[in-house]
DNA sequence: TCTTGACTTAGAGCACACTCCAAGTGCTAG
DNA sequence: CTAGCACTTGGAGTGTGCTCTAAGTCAAGA
């Protein structure tokens, strides 16, 4: 599979994919003999993880520390704890944003319940 | 109130705030005859406000529009329409928070049960 | 009176995560 | 055989949202 097939499959840029192997944030991708990227199934899963995590605002630099781990034996211990880290901060996050649509939910039927005595023609 | 017992009171750093009062995502902050910001209950409510749209991923551009509608009359629909929008994108980061945690999950299980299989005297 | 420290402004600098660019290679179609 | 296109690399540039700095003002305490 091509970078530019993959980038479609996935929605994301060829640029960012090379980005990603750049900085490690995906394992090195196979290249055919000419030295072009020819993802297979593994290095799609990769490509596929990356988007979901990052897209949930997972840190690059907790992705490229789990890939680099993930490589070497012995160490679950230490990519669980980042999974687990990386979990908390998610959580964190969606505490927020569930306490953030609540108010903002609030505030638009403010909104409307003012424009249907504004205008009560609308009702 | 100072800058600083607001700075305190919302954990939201001074530069921030001035930052914020700068590009028009808070009002202008009323000032003493030395023109010290002097925080009303107003203004301590649009940097708790700003606080809480922000770190659940509002943009800034939103929130300076929202804030310069504000001032204006007529402009509740306009101002209901950003609250709608900017509600909409935390819905869909919140989905994609929740599918991410839940992956994460699932992860963490199989980590926590690879680990018992190696160290079963752990169990 | 002098010094210290908190405040002011405008503007420069920085971190993060891309995104774009230049220069070069190599396959394919006309 | 050559034009065009997709790919390669390394490095420069960009957008967002702060964060820091410089230069200055002012009030209070030693």
């Amino acid at each position: 599979m091509t970078i530019k097939e993959v980038s479609e499959k996935y929605d994301v840029s060829p640029d960012t994919i090379r980005y990603y192997e750049r900085i490690g944030l995906i394992p090195h991708v196979p290249r055919k003999e000419n030295g072009i990227r020819d993802f297979d199934e593994q290095a799609c899963g990769w490509v596929e993880f990356s988007k979901c995590m990052r897209s949930a605002g997972v840190q690059v630099e907790a992705l490229i520390e789990y890939v680099e781990l993930f490589f070497q034996e012995g160490t679950e211990a230490a990519r669980k704890e980042i999974l687990v880290e990386q979990r908390a901060r998610l959580q964190e996050q969606y505490d927020q944003l569930k306490a953030t649509m609540e108010r903002l939910d609030y505030k638009i039927a403010h909104y409307e319940e003012l424009m249907a005595k504004k205008c009560p023609s609308l009702k």
